[in-house]
DNA sequence: AGATGTTGTGAAGAATCCTTCACAACATCT
DNA sequence: AGATGTTGTGAAGGATTCTTCACAACATCT
C-alpha cells in the first residue's frame, strides 16, 4: 500500500485531502507542521508527501532538502497558493518533483500523485541492482574511468573512448565495457554509442560522493 | 575559459547577450535554432547553455533533454517571455538547472551564471585521491558487512563480530580484519578491540548513501 | 596443571578477475 | 576492390583475491 504525507496547516484542507487519497485507496497520514513531518519521517518511510509552502514554523522552502535528506527516494509535491515561476524553480532546485498551484482540481492532484508514485516505483524495480553488482562495477579503476568520462561526456562511440583513457589495447577497455553492460551501467544506442544507464548515472554520482567525502 | 552558448533566434538578442558575456570575461558563441547548438554540442564540451524556450523549429521545451543526453554536464539556463509556474515545473522537470523570466536585468542573468558556472565547478573537482583503497576496501561482501556492523555497533571484539556476521571459519574474518586495517578503516585498541576510525566511518555513510540511491 | 576459548599467522590451493593475443565481421574511404 | 579503421569475440595464461587448513601464543577458568 502506498504511504502518503500530507503536511499542511489547515485542518479543513489536511483532511479533505487525505479523504480523498483513501477513497482512492491509498494510506494517508497527516502532519500539521513541518518538524511533525520529519519526525514521521524519521519513523516511517513514505512514498510521497504532499508539502504545503506557507506554513507557520519551518515553511514549506525550508523543509524540501530537510525532507529530501531524510528521505532521498520519498517523492515531494510542493503545493502554494502564493504561485510564481520564481517559486516553483526555487522549490524545484531544492528537490521538489511537483509544484502545484492552489486551488487545484482534485484531479489534477491525483494525476500529480500517480505520475510521481509510477516514477518511484519505475525506479524502484530499475533498482534491483544489487549492492553486489554495484561494486562488482565500482571495483576496478579502469571502469570507474570510464563511468566517470561517460557522465560527463555523454554518449561516445568506442574508440573515442578508447583514445580519451589512453589505453593501448582496446580489447582491455572491451572487456569492462562487457562488465559495465552486464551490471546495467552503461548501454548502446544504435549507432553503437555508449552512454550510462539511469542506474548508472546514479553510480557515477555515488563514485562522486565518495570522492568528495573521503 | 568558461565556454557558453547561446540559443536563441532573436538576432538582437543573442548579439546582445553574447557581447556582455564575453564583456564578462567568458567565451560566448550563437546558435540561433536548437537544431545547430546539438551540432555544436556535439563537437564541443561547454559549460553552460542560455537556452530560449520559444523557436521555430524545435522549441526549447523539447531541445532541453536533448541537450541532456548530449551534454550531462552541461548546464541549462532556460529562458522564457511567456512564463507560468508550469511551465517552469516542466522545464525543471526534464532538466533545466534555472529558468529565466524575460525581459531579465542583466544583473539577473549573470548572477545565475555565475552560481550555476560556480556549482558546476564545484562538481567537477574529482580528484582521484586514492579512491583505489577505499574500494580495495568496499570491494568485499564480507568487509562490508564488517563496516556495517561496526558503524551500527561501535567497538567489538573479534569473536563477537565472528559470531554475529555467522561465519564458520574465523580465520575467515581474520584476513578480511586484515584487509580493512591496511587501509586505515579499522583500528584496535588496547582490549583488542575492533572499531571504525574516521575514515572507515566515512566509507561507512558512503556505504548506507549508496544503499539508498541505487 | 589441564581444559577451553580467544586471537592470530602463514602457506597452499581454489576461485575469480584481468590482460593479452589471435582473429573476424563490418563500415568507410580512396 | 583494396586499404584502413572500428567494434567485437573467445581462449589462454597471469595476477590477484579469497578460502581453507594446520598450528601457535595467550588468557581464563576449574
Amino acid at each position: 500500500m502506498e504511504q502518503i504525507l500530507v503536511i499542511d496547516d489547515d485542518d479543513d484542507l489536511r483532511t479533505t485531502i487525505i479523504e480523498v487519497l483513501e477513497q482512492e485507496g491509498l494510506t494517508a497520514h497527516p502532519a500539521e507542521n513541518a518538524d511533525l513531518a520529519l519526525n514521521l519521517l524519521k519513523k516511517h518511510p513514505y512514498h510521497l508527501v504532499l508539502l504545503d509552502m506557507v506554513m507557520p514554523g519551518t515553511d514549506g522552502m525550508t523543509a524540501i532538502p530537510l525532507i529530501r535528506q531524510q528521505a532521498p527516494r520519498t517523492r515531494i509535491i510542493a503545493m502554494t497558493a502564493f504561485s510564481s515561476a520564481e517559486n516553483a524553480v526555487q522549490a524545484m532546485q531544492r528537490g521538489a518533483d511537483d509544484y502545484l498551484v492552489k486551488p487545484f482540481k482534485i484531479d489534477a492532484l491525483m494525476l500529480s500523485i500517480r505520475q510521481n508514485l509510477q516514477e518511484a516505483r519505475f525506479q524502484e524495480c530499475h533498482k534491483d541492482t544489487d549492492m553486489d553488482d554495484v561494486f562488482q562495477g565500482l571495483s576496478n579503476v579502469l571502469r570507474r574511468q570510464i563511468l566517470i568520462f561517460l557522465h560527463r561526456q555523454g554518449m561516445t562511440r568506442f574508440m573515442d573512448l578508447v583514445r580519451a583513457l589512453e589505453v593501448e589495447d582496446h580489447t582491455k577497455v572491451n572487456f569492462h565495457l562487457k562488465v559495465l553492460r552486464e551490471v546495467g551501467f552503461i548501454e548502446q544506442n544504435a549507432h553503437k554509442q555508449y552512454s550510462l544507464t539511469n542506474s548508472g548515472e546514479r553510480a557515477a554520482e555515488c563514485l562522486s560522493f565518495i570522492s568528495k567525502n573521503i
